[in-house]
DNA sequence: CTAACGATTCGCT
DNA sequence: GCGAATCGTTAGT
């Protein structure tokens, strides 16, 4: 079974991830390409919705206020790794490092669109590529192409995972800004337009009304 | 050691 | 719209 090549060029560089401003980067993954290599198993998705999370001064991350613990530590790597996490006992939540190491800022990835390897993602959902659910929601696209734990810590840097450039377009016209999901505890930081997708995409989570 | 929680999803009403 | 599912992590005793 022949699978897609990974061209280095495609691949992001480091300096994509060690720009400063998470919220930037936030919005420039919008239609980047997301991909596993799984036992052989190629299955990839355009990011079509994503959230900031900025280290310190933000209640609603893990790091808030330089709070370091087993869970959390990778988000103090250096930008263009995996923070991944179990949420709810069942949800694998994927997240991709931003800043130098030290700095705890990272961008929750919350839908896709598919793209490589539907059949694969399919088995793996056990629900028809039609609908929504398939790849869009952060908990639903992990599933999709088999992010879990074992990625935790993990340098995108093209093995088993990684993000490509494939010259998909995104112009400011496309992008909505909104609030974060499921942050209401977080107070005034639950207020800020860190929240980013696609908005002619059917690959997103939650919609405003428009 | 123990209890409570969570950057969610799905099925049922 | 509502509530269960489900378990690693966290904070407190």
């Amino acid at each position: 079974m022949l699978q897609p090549s990974i061209s280095v060029e495609y691949l992001l560089k480091e300096d994509f991830y060690l720009r400063p401003d998470v919220v930037t980067i936030a919005r420039d993954l919008l239609g980047k390409v997301l991909f596993t290599n799984i036992d052989g198993q190629f299955t990839s998705g355009i990011i079509t919705e994503t959230e900031a999370y900025c280290g310190q001064n933000d209640k609603a991350c893990h790091a808030n206020n330089g709070k370091v613990t087993s869970r959390n530590k990778a988000m103090y790597l250096h930008g263009g790794h995996a923070y991944v996490y179990l949420c709810y006992g069942i949800h694998h939540l994927f997240n991709v490092v931003t800043n130098r190491e030290g700095v705890a800022d990272a961008v929750l990835v919350r839908s896709v669109a598919p793209l490589d390897g539907v059949e694969i993602m399919t088995a793996r959902r056990g629900i028809p590529p039609t609908k929504p659910s398939f790849t869009a929601g952060p908990g639903t696209f992990t599933r999709a192409l088999g992010i879990s734990l074992q990625h935790n810590g993990m340098l995108l840097s093209g093995g088993d995972i990684g993000i490509l450039d494939k010259g998909f377009k995104v112009s400011d016209e496309a992008i909505i800004a909104a609030t974060r999901i499921g942050v209401d505890y977080a107070g005034e930081d639950a207020k800020r337009l860190w929240r980013f997708y696609l908005k002619d995409s059917v690959w997103v989570s939650k919609k405003l009304k428009q």
